[in-house]
DNA sequence: GGGGCCATGTAACCCGTTACATGATTGA
DNA sequence: TCAATCATGTAACGGGTTACATGGCCCC
């Protein structure tokens, strides 16, 4: 399931310039399971104006560059069914935190239980803020998702809790660090490099 | 963390192929948190080994073509262990099946139902698999990742039972689906196309 | 005054997936 | 005999991220 598609489901919520939707996966109901640039939202956008799936009014505002507010048309919103129709591919999870946990022995301790304690404070805070939200007036899978959040955040959040010790008292080996440079690979090894 | 990485933390675990990596992302304890395929998994290792990571051992086989078994270097592992150090990247989740409950009323019932139970069905089937696992001799952080793993799969799976009517009996919109193939946007919308 | 937010867009790049190429062995 | 598994590798393609480019307003 592509960007295109992630934007016309948001705007199933409402309409909505690609800076808001953009605000939608980075703070919005997207957050949790899925996320998206701006470099990917804009040409999307784009792209399915050209196909007229979308609409737009351009509002002009006063300083600011002109605020394009798209809508989805009747096209749109059949192609956006279509593929919700669609068999739904695999989950896909890509999480350094549990890397680093499973490979705990090769941390340092205190990098370690920064990490784990971040980690569960991100949880407690994305529990609270769902929590503080109004549910009235809200639909039935729009409840059921939050609801699907709250089991989650909460249950990873208790059961890291209560096993906080188990995972940051283990024994660790030695420290012995190279040359390591934003997440890129800056080898230095053994022999010769190119 | 790219795969280059990842790779060096599976030959911790043990020596191993290209196709042994494969099959730890895809069955083993990694599936749960990361995915890799064999076109980014076997140039990985050539550019560890060209960077001196890992070293090899090719295994003359009956038929086969030559098993080639890497390990890690002592280069590699103080390169993975500052990978380990870095700042972790937010954890990226990318759920169809969540985006698909969350517009439940753009969807056929029936449809949902499917995902629905075939989505539950595999959480209790993970679960059962982590359960059937011997933790006889496994060391605290992997005794840890596997109980998170039991908090969020039997976590969620019982939310999602109790739930299940909540989320499959709301009322849903018309069908009214056009032309959408193999996850790719067809549009076909409105008015002209390119 | 300066940082952060509003606001759109492009281009280069990176990384990984998919599909292709090859081929023998084993078990149903 | 036919599918699946073992086994390695390459090439094309795709999709998205990062960084760049631009610029004014608003609040501290």
């Amino acid at each position: 399931m592509d960007v295109k598609t992630l934007c016309l489901g948001a705007l199933t919520l409402r309409d909505a310039s690609g800076y808001e939707i953009r605000k939608l996966f980075e703070e919005g109901p997207f957050g949790h399971f899925y996320d998206a640039s701006y470099g990917s939202i804009y040409p999307a956008l784009a792209y399915l104006l050209k196909e007229g799936l979308v609409s737009v009014t351009e509002t002009q505002q006063d300083g600011r560059p002109d605020k394009k507010v798209y809508s989805l048309t009747p096209g749109g919103l059949s192609v956006f069914k279509a593929a919700l129709a669609e068999k739904p591919t695999r989950d896909r999870i890509r999480s350094e935190h549990m890397v680093r946990f499973f490979f705990a022995d090769y941390m340092d301790p205190d990098d370690l239980k920064l990490v784990f304690d971040t980690y569960l404070a991100e949880f407690r805070a994305m529990s609270e803020k769902i929590r503080s939200l109004d549910n009235q007036n809200i639909s039935q899978p729009r409840l059921f998702t939050r609801g699907f959040g709250l089991a989650f955040y909460d249950g990873v959040a208790a059961y890291m809790e209560e096993n906080r010790d188990q995972l940051l008292t283990a024994p660790s080996a030695d420290t012995g660090v190279v040359n390591f440079q934003n997440g890129k690979l800056k080898s230095v090894g053994a022999g010769d490099d190119d």
